[in-house]
DNA sequence: TATTTTTTCGAAATCGGTTTCGCCAAAATA
DNA sequence: TATTTTGGCGAAACCGATTTCGAAAAAATA
């Protein structure tokens, strides 16, 4: 008996369902499937007559093109990769939905997807990219959360790839992205209590690899240059993403011979953390001491005192990326694409007018740890 | 002059960027292509030496086939879609990232792909899945959050795409879902707080027409059939899906003329909504009255004091959805998989004995009230 | 040794589109 | 009227894989 040779073939049923092809709408309209595929594709040598009549019958008879059929021809498979790198648990949840959607949204109206995977790291992250480019799942990538010397887009370029980062980075040279101006929110929480007569103010960044981290931190720094004040390097601290490591730092700080009158965090998750940290110290924010978020989740609302923060618009950040990948597709040069936006300062109860200097935040704070 | 017949030929440069096709593998071996590809694919009229020299050659020269070419003749594209309905703004936040790198992880074990697209309404959400399989993006669905009557699944059985619910569904023949058994964390909540004495036990559910709510609420209901407890309806609010909704379902419940002495919630966030409500009626959670939540978010743990819940795992459920749509395309049965899971109970100190009566707390709430 | 079977591979068809080439008739020009 | 140009479409090649078919060589059997 020979070998069988057939591979089971699955789903063989599902392959031939109902589905329009090129080669019905062609046979239905007495026209050759490469006429067709001509006047869906607007080529000039079609009359405007023939056009019309392929564009209402593949209507009525509900033809969608194949992607990757034409994809094998084209070489654009019309999808859009986004790697998100979950390392860090809290790393990017606040606001995916959003910012998914987004993306979504705009990739949508051109009949384009989007293609999401996850990495564990920044070499897994870039194994990803790999296949994704490998197999020809993506035509170009959204690269978010950029480093500041970002492996990714080593790769990307020299892959000849497309994408668009969401951050800059340290040389973006050819490269389109898209930002929120942290810097410059930093800047303003400065100055803004500054107002409010502080004079000794503290910051709470987050890991100083990414970005972000490095913009934020200079707007700090300008913030104080502008008024005047001189850099306190006790009253700086980076490295904290989450709500524990906020209240970690903020302890910290409130806890020094010399306390800070006031707080700016880089992240909202972080004032939180300090807003506990406050409360275990006996000291009251938006009174005793203010504090500053960045980011806007929906939390800091409800936090007492409702936080005081610089929304970000994740979902409009999405539709934006997702529009400028398009375009790089379609032929634009990267280096027209350099998009700055502010963030939003959405005010409310946890920082104003200075009540206490740092000696008698000390003093409180000296109290309550001699009684608990 | 003749019109310009060529359409403009977009990103030439990429398409043969350094690729290595089969054929190239092909002249390398001196084979032919079919021969390769069937080498690739453990034909067994290939010889055992052959295999084994074709497979190194695609490993040294990096050859991944184009995954749309091979999708052409196979009629799989190797990836599963995911559409979020994300008309409820904290719709699907908690878990989101954690849910995905599940799917994602086990596709990619595999080398599939995870497609994601968002919808703002039912309505919209059945486009996009008809949108996806129309233009063949995607071999099988991942089915989120289901509801009692799901239309999406009356779709995609329509169109027969293989799918999987992540919750059940009034008639699930011929479906295969996994679901996490909330009813039974509910009833074991019930019985817990029994345990503590409690005997006026309220409860706060979500959305009516999510199906995972109508378990949720059955378990409850069960809970208090277990021990002998009598339904007060008063005591049951439902459509509660964020931190306000549960505030002011929890206040309703508070200032009852009897209320109750212990509050489940269907939802984590819901949970600390009863916090505030709780809070500003001078009630002190954990001692006065008992909360229980649902879902193990992470603010949970950082909540004063902290949250009961019964916790989730996210990833892992996406691990075993993504897992169970591959059996499926590959020719599985779906009424081989049901699959409830439980969620896993956190004891923290939202919850305890009981201490006061339902009067003695009406009383406490009156007096609150009276003062400001 | 002659015949049959088995093993192994090449050749070619195929999937569903896109793109190139060239033909023929109608329109424009000489 | 003779020639050239143009418009509109059919025919066929092509993209990169998979799958079918058949044939030559090697092995097994008569």
């Amino acid at each position: 008996m020979p070998k069988e040779r057939k591979k089971m073939s699955i789903n063989k049923n599902r392959s031939r369902s109902g589905k329009v092809r090129i080669q019905d709408l062609a046979n239905h309209l007495n026209l050759t499937k490469g006429t067709v595929s001509r006047a869906l594709n607007q080529y000039p040598d079609i009359s405007k007559e023939t056009q019309e009549r392929v564009a209402l019958a593949a209507a009525q008879l509900g033809y969608r093109p194949s992607s990757h059929a034409q994809a094998i021809r084209t070489g654009l498979v019309k999808s859009i990769g986004l790697v998100l790198n979950v390392e860090g648990v809290n790393a990017h949840k606040p606001f995916l939905s959003e910012f998914l959607d987004g993306i979504s949204r705009r990739l949508g109206e051109d009949d384009w997807t989007l293609v999401v995977a996850t990495a564990h790291s920044e070499e897994h992250s870039l194994k990803v990219h790999s296949r994704l480019v490998a197999e020809q799942k993506v035509d170009g990538f959204i690269i978010p959360r950029t480093k500041i010397n970002d492996a990714r887009v080593e790769l990307l370029k020299c892959k000849n790839m497309p994408f668009v980062l969401y951050g800059r980075i340290k040389d973006a040279t050819n490269c389109a992205w898209f930002d929120i101006a942290g810097e410059r929110a930093m800047e303003r929480a400065v100055a803004r209590l500054v107002n409010f007569s502080h004079q000794h103010i503290a910051y709470i960044g987050g890991d100083a690899d990414n970005n972000f981290e490095k913009l934020r931190r200079q707007g700090y720094l300008q913030g104080l240059a502008n008024s005047n004040l001189k850099i306190d390097e006790n009253l700086i601290i980076e490295g904290a993403m989450t709500k524990e490591q906020g209240f970690r730092a903020a302890r910290k700080l409130l806890t020094l011979p010399s306390p800070p009158t006031a707080i700016i965090c880089a992240l909202d998750q972080v004032a939180l953390g300090a807003y506990r940290a406050a409360e275990s110290l006996g000291l009251f924010i938006g009174r005793d001491i203010s504090v500053i978020g960045y980011d806007g989740i929906p939390e800091g609302a409800y936090a007492t005192p409702p936080l005081t923060s610089f929304a970000v618009d994740s979902q409009q950040a999405g539709r934006r990326l997702a529009d400028i990948i398009l375009r790089l597709i379609r032929g634009a040069d990267a280096n027209d694409f350099c998009e700055l936006e502010d963030a939003r300062l959405i005010e409310r109860q946890s920082d104003g007018p200075r009540t206490k200097s740092p000696k008698e935040i000390s003093a409180m704070v000296a109290k309550i740890k001699e009684n608990g």
